[in-house]
DNA sequence: GCTCGACTATAAGTGAAATGAATAGTAAGC
DNA sequence: GCTTACTATTCATTTCACTTATAGTCGAGC
């Protein structure tokens, strides 16, 4: 029973006549006199029946008349619903990041995208570099932004922009008003730091140990956010990407501290997968990228 | 794009692996490898992506494979429905009926009927003889019945039982007191009757006609519970089919005129196209209406 | 009552399309 | 770099549905 059968079905019913029913869907006679014996059998009912010299549907084929238009109907909006895939109007895309990028860079992107693509569905996962990078080689993402430096023959890196990690504590604490920090001197001091996990934390971490210096007294907060505020309030200080900053920063409600010797730089990177091609939704996706990009160029 | 290739479709789905879905769906792997390219092309983008070694839905192929279910359950259930005509159980049931079996027949053997087969949908039509003939002429009733003595090659005449038309009066009338009563006694007093296109009324017209007799003063009625439930408060007489009186005239409200000469006999006649074909539903009626049936056999 | 007209069913031949077997191509893993 | 697992391609074959031609059926009209 395809829907070929159920439209010369409907044709039939329509004209009441197998001939002009013919001459509707572009069929002999014959053809449509099998196709409807066809169904017939399928369904093990007669569908017509000849009253004299005129053609009636049968209670059966009142039923399928009813139903056939529904079940046409279901399949032909389901071809539609995914023909609409062609553009980028209609779709999903499912975007991982990592924190950093996470936090402050993606959600502007994804504000802007949907500004412009309200239909797309949009699935988003902010996890650490690593999971991020096993749902792109798994294909349960369609893009990822991280901030590690990542290598995988699978995976397509494009570096969107340069991230800095800096030190950075309250206007009211002392630090605030040095000059010059010597990395030693952080170490009195009180530590507020995001989980072990964090790339960020690792990458400080292997740097404040090229220079022979140790992490003091912490206090460990899993939110960037909460890690800001509490800062803020005076206590301790913290480092972090400066993107994540430039807002407390501008306001001065946050003060970078000139730590000697940090410059902690780490591209911020688009990842993909090597063999994907990019739908029509993750192509619109990747122009709003470009187009809202602001550091350099793909590395 | 017909079932077979969405029950192909979601095989691939299933187990992402074309060569597994080919034997899930008795099918080579090039047979479904050629039916996935013919979806894709006919719907225009790409439902499956393949990245290293393992194959994934692409968005759009995640959009077809939830619309794809439902558009085949939809189609299977349309068939089930179909199929279900094979039954006497499920379909419809269209009878017609003049008004004397429309009253005092039909409802009982529908009721009957609904009983054993409550899921059959009954349309039921009461209007003249005439009208109903047409009705079975032009397949718009499954069956009727009759009062009339219908003629047309096009029908297929069962007689049910003997109607008989008599004389009634309420109990309290005087003519209830007359052991016989001569037509012609009739005249003068109030007659109690149907509208001019009844068949009942016609009938006894012509019987009156060749006793002689005439109709005297009248008070017009449409529905025959109106005329008994007058009749039966003591205004005039009238007169009907036995069939719709037994009740009445059993508990003393109503009482049969001995007229002189009236013998008014009139068979109640199923009628029925005689091309057409019985359907479950209509043989399990007609089986009902045998079974229920109260005087003498077919005619 | 017979023929004509309109229509559907049947039969035979044709052509398109889907299938399967064999094979080439491709990517991954050891 | 070879093997393995899988998909794409090719080609011969079969199957299936279609068309043409024709027979059968039922009503209608003279």
């Amino acid at each position: 029973m395809n829907p070929i059968h159920l439209r010369t079905f409907l044709a039939v019913r329509k004209h009441l006549n197998y001939t002009r029913a013919a001459e509707e869907v572009f069929l002999s006679q014959p053809a449509v006199s099998r196709q409807i014996r066809q169904l017939e059998r399928e369904l093990g009912v007669p569908l017509f029946e000849q009253l004299g010299k005129s053609l009636h549907l049968t209670d059966a084929g009142r039923t399928l008349a009813r139903e056939a238009e529904r079940a046409l109907g279901t399949l032909e909006r389901t071809a539609e619903a995914v023909r609409a895939h062609r553009t980028a109007e209609r779709g999903s895309l499912r975007v991982g990041a990592s924190t950093t990028p996470g936090f402050y860079l993606v959600p502007e992107l994804l504000g802007a995208f949907h500004a412009r693509y309200p239909e797309v569905e949009l699935h988003y996962a902010v996890e650490n570099s690593l999971r991020i990078q096993q749902r792109i080689v798994r294909n349960e993402c369609d893009l990822g932004f991280v901030g590690a430096s990542l290598s995988d023959d699978d995976l397509r890196l494009e570096v969107l922009v340069e991230d800095e990690i800096i030190c950075f504590s309250g206007p009211s604490h002392p630090l605030a008003r040095r000059r010059r920090i010597d990395p030693r001197a952080l170490e009195g001091e009180i530590w507020v730091i995001r989980e072990k996990g964090s790339a960020t934390r690792q990458l400080f971490e292997s740097w404040l140990a090229s220079t022979g210096g140790r992490i003091g007294r912490t206090i460990e907060l899993g939110c960037p956010e909460a890690v800001k505020a509490l800062v803020s309030a005076g206590v301790g200080f913290s480092f972090m990407s400066v993107h994540g900053l430039t807002e407390e920063i501008r306001r001065r409600r946050l003060v970078k501290l000139p730590v000697t010797g940090l410059g902690l730089k780490r591209p911020i990177t688009l990842v993909r997968h090597r063999g994907k091609r990019a739908s029509p939704v993750m192509e619109a996706f990747l122009e709003c990228v470009r187009g809202a990009r602001i550091g350099r160029g793909p590395g």
